[in-house]
DNA sequence: GTCAGTGCAAACTTTTTGCAACTAC
DNA sequence: GTAGTTGCAAAAAGTTTGCACTGAC
């Protein structure tokens, strides 16, 4: 699907969810979403509010994108991740499904696509329990890190020998 | 393994971690690592405050907390978790290898074993990553909130007929 | 004796809240 | 016109940091 298609289509996903919630459609909340999704990947708050202060796009305050964050994830447009220390996002509508890396030593987040996994999760039966979305963590060492830690404990095992 | 068993266990893996580290064997650290091991499932960091503080157990600072926490995810005695707001603890030896349903709605967390699907993501083949451990997290509504949702539509629609 | 570790308070970061002004309906 | 939203600043919540003191080695 073409990047103009999909803003479209969300921002209609978005003006069904307001109306059917008693929300009012404003200019901010619009400016907020075509922002998120002309991102790739990951954001927080603080990346969203600079990009969105420094392009001509619009102004909006950190309260607005924390409120309109919030509906945009009840209306399942986005979701909400808890690496690191602030909060990160994603969009979710035209986005494949995938798990995420993230390397202990660096906190470098990586994605990969396994359909076998994703298929294993999603016929999991749980009990009383509705599944919306789901997120895999896998926690480890990247290879640039795994390297870095070969190296320095060469590096020790040579200062004992000496 | 009898609780007392793990408690010795974990203390002595603890043990070798700060030896092989060069970190002192601080009263402290103990009595916060016999604390941790003997809450079931998660912690955060104030409840473990209020959990030390009230009990005769021993009186550490909350930085003291904050630090013993970070050698403790490095010796593998407890994993990290990022739900709701504050981080979120959990012991890691000697449990059983679990996934988490969250509540979208209530923020309730609930745990639940299921060995294919552990073995589907442990047998999974990682590139350029060493995996060290992971969590998945569902994402849905508990049977209790999905009741009070129906129960509500139901009057919404009740009243959308007078 | 030395320096890593501790307690305390202050600082910092991220998120939430209260309130006056604004505007979508 | 009115009530939901916005922006701002203040507050709250969680975590980190600086510093003097303590105690493990």
């Amino acid at each position: 699907m073409e990047s103009q298609n999909v803003k479209d289509t969300v921002r209609q996903i978005f003006t069904e969810y307001l109306s059917a919630n008693g929300h009012r459609k404003t200019p901010e909340r619009y400016a907020i979403l075509d922002t998120i999704y002309s991102i790739d990947g990951h954001f927080d708050i603080d990346t969203l509010y600079t990009l969105m202060a420094d392009q001509e796009n619009f102004r909006v305050s950190r309260a607005t994108l924390y409120n309109t964050i919030i509906l945009l994830i009840n209306a399942h447009l986005i979701i909400k991740h808890q690496f690191g220390n602030s909060s990160q996002y994603e969009r979710s509508y035209d986005r494949n499904t995938h798990h995420h890396q993230i390397c202990t030593q660096c906190g470098k987040v990586t994605e990969f696509q396994n359909e076998e996994l994703q298929r294993a999760i999603e016929s999991t039966k749980l009990t009383h329990f509705c599944l919306s979305h789901y997120s895999l963590y896998i926690y480890g060492l990247c290879s640039k890190c795994a390297r870095a830690n070969k190296r320095k404990k060469k590096n020790n095992n040579h200062k004992k020998e000496k």
